[in-house]
DNA sequence: AAGGTGACCAACCGCGCAACC
DNA sequence: TGGTTGCGCGGTTGGTCACCT
């Protein structure tokens, strides 16, 4: 083999050489544990042989470090790790190795698995891309506002660390929710085309929808007091709040709601270098919602989340909201919107008015 | 009871990179 | 400086088990 290796350069760890694969026996666990304990793994290539093992060396740095090592923590993973992995792959994204550096005992492989037989699945259902970690952009993401829900109130917030990434997880959702709204009214109210969007305008009912009109859909539609504290309420179905929006009066004598204000926490010159988003509170022109910010390195944003300024401050930046401004910067084209708009021209919910 | 299906997870594979010669 | 080696990483595979029909 080393001649081989000598002539050839590198060869295969577990070339078709009469090495064993497949499951470890409890006697080659055994053997492997014995040999590591009295003498270290050292090389790995030369392990096996020393050990006794018909393994190479690569096999038995795997069955070590992923399951016989000592500091193995078995068993489920708990809440606080789960919201601790979905943070770090927010962030590290694939970066297993890393993501397990942070939580002692579990290996790189076992979160690697982990994510995807379940966290994959737990963010899908909230309507959040694993991939990105943002809030899904298709219209169905309004029909999962149950989903949604469970996004937001996801968790036992134990650590403070989790329980500030969620609140700004459940801001992220909440304002998601309002920048789709916002860019629909933006792509409807649009005058850019000489020809409106027909099927946009069957859709959302016969005449242009103003802010006000929006931002009363969302007071009767929503508690955004609610982002104070982390909670989110939003408790009609997805088809009733689009009914609802769709039979808006427009109210003659409307005045900026506290929802506007509450909404309108803007830095004026981001001064601190943090993020604001500003809720439009005037008739179009419609400025927007997400202003740019700095850009963060990951290191900075993770120390964003485990800032403890953060925790007390729920509407404070994160990269949450970096986030979000990114996707909405980046596909606010009105060609977006309408692409959307056309989407759900032919979706399945039931447009009453 | 038997076959099908999907979830789960240990293990394998191939690649990249740093250290070494 | 270029080739070799060893290791670690992320992606993928395949075996096992539980559940369903």
């Amino acid at each position: 083999m080393y001649f081989y290796a000598e002539m050839m350069g590198r060869i295969p760890c577990c070339d078709d050489n009469g090495l064993k694969k497949g499951p470890w026996t409890p006697e080659e666990d055994q053997k492997l544990i014995e040999h590591i304990q009295k003498h270290g793994h050292g090389s790995w290539r030369a392990l096996p042989k020393a050990a006794g093992l018909n393994r190479c060396g690569k096999s038995c740095r795997l069955r070590w470090t992923n399951y016989l090592r000592p500091d193995i923590k078995r068993g489920k993973f708990s809440e606080e790790e789960e919201q601790i992995i979905i943070n770090l792959h927010s962030v590290l994204g694939n970066k297993w190795s890393a993501i397990a550096s942070n939580l002692p005992g579990r290996t790189d492989n076992e979160i690697k698995n982990f994510w995807n037989t379940h966290l994959k699945k737990k963010l899908l259902q909230m309507g959040i891309d694993p991939v990105t970690h943002r809030p899904r952009t298709d219209l169905n993401l309004l029909a999962n506002l149950p989903q949604l829900l469970a996004a937001a109130n996801y968790g036992n917030l134990m650590n403070p660390w989790v329980d500030s990434a969620l609140r700004l997880q459940s801001d992220a959702t909440q304002l998601a929710k309002v920048q789709l709204l916002h860019n629909l009214l933006q792509v409807l109210n649009t005058s850019t085309s000489p020809t409106p969007n027909m099927e946009a305008m069957n859709l959302f009912g016969t005449a242009p929808l103003r802010e006000h009109q929006l931002y009363e859909f969302l007071r009767l539609n929503s508690q955004f007091e609610g982002l104070a504290n982390g909670q989110v309420n939003f408790p009609l179905e997805g088809n009733q709040i689009l009914s609802n929006l769709l039979n808006l009066e427009v109210p003659s004598d409307y005045q900026h709601t506290a929802i506007s204000k509450e909404f309108t926490r803007h830095n004026d010159n981001n001064q601190l270098g943090t993020n604001s988003y500003v809720i439009p509170t005037a008739n179009p022109p419609i400025p927007p919602l997400v202003s740019a910010s700095p850009e963060c390195s990951a290191v900075n944003q993770m120390e964003n989340k485990i800032n403890p300024n953060d925790m007390s401050n729920p509407s404070s930046t994160s990269t949450t909201f970096e986030a979000w401004g990114e996707l909405m910067d980046d596909e606010g084209s009105d060609s977006y919107w309408k692409d959307i708009i056309n989407q759900a021209s032919s979706s399945p919910w039931p447009v009453t008015s």
